[in-house]
DNA sequence: ATACTTAATAATACAAGATATCATTAAGGA
DNA sequence: TCCTTAATGATATCTTGTATTATTAAGTAT
């Protein structure tokens, strides 16, 4: 039986108060500030079933940490190769790109995600 | 000045022998066999120069190990999600995926990745 | 061919991100 | 109010990869 915890709800709350991408160490630090003894585990323990559960979305960045958005439609993202910071892209989701795929060879597909990379406006002067 | 090791050339070897998206971890176990003083970090710092100089691509997976591929056109791949083994997908590469970008703000574009996830036919039945 | 410079190596410590373990706490049904 | 056990806090551990440092060897100069 699944409960409904306060750190849960805290955990929710900061994703959204941080609302961009913000990685379970920044949820972390903002949680600590008001509540000391929540534990490190409980933040990631709680990302990721709010995730599971569609409460939020979780975009898994390669070399880098997961960054949690409480935007759940789908979308795409790009992340600033000098700064490593995470932005949405304004394209539409390509449902259909599964379609596409001539071979599938006996493979289920079940998603794509698309990761962008480039210089944020902030990395570029 | 850069200089030709056989260390580099070995690891260079490995890769195009594993063939299929070996992780720097599978390099390291097959060169280890033969030659059982290579160090891990040789390893993983050939593999870098190696990508860099377009030798072998590097495929980087969120939440799991960077796989490195002897077949360096540009093409998508498909993890995965019960044993996590990567390989390639036969659909052709957006090269003119930026360009659907509608409102790019101030970002460079430098380019994209997808990765598929789904399940590979040994994990099906 | 020999000596010299320094890039690359082997060995290992360290770091980041995340999960596993386990005694304790508290959510929610009885 | 009691009881069961999911969830927590604290911390150890794991995985992947980079940093450090004394040593080795690649490639140029002698």
């Amino acid at each position: 039986m699944r409960r409904n915890t306060l750190q849960q709800a805290l955990v929710l709350d900061a994703v959204t108060e941080l609302h961009c991408h913000a990685s379970a160490d920044q949820v972390y630090d903002l949680l600590a500030q008001k509540y000391p003894n929540i534990s490190r585990a409980t933040v990631y323990r709680n990302l990721n079933k709010l995730s599971e559960s569609k409460k939020i979305i979780k975009i898994e960045i390669p070399n880098s940490a997961d960054r949690f958005d409480h935007q759940c439609f789908d979308h795409y993202h790009i992340i600033c190769t000098k700064c490593k910071k995470v932005f949405d892209v304004d394209m539409s989701y390509l449902k259909d790109l599964e379609t596409n795929i001539k071979n599938k060879n006996g493979f289920t597909f079940l998603g794509h995600n698309i990761v962008f990379n480039g210089i944020c406006p902030n990395c570029t002067e």
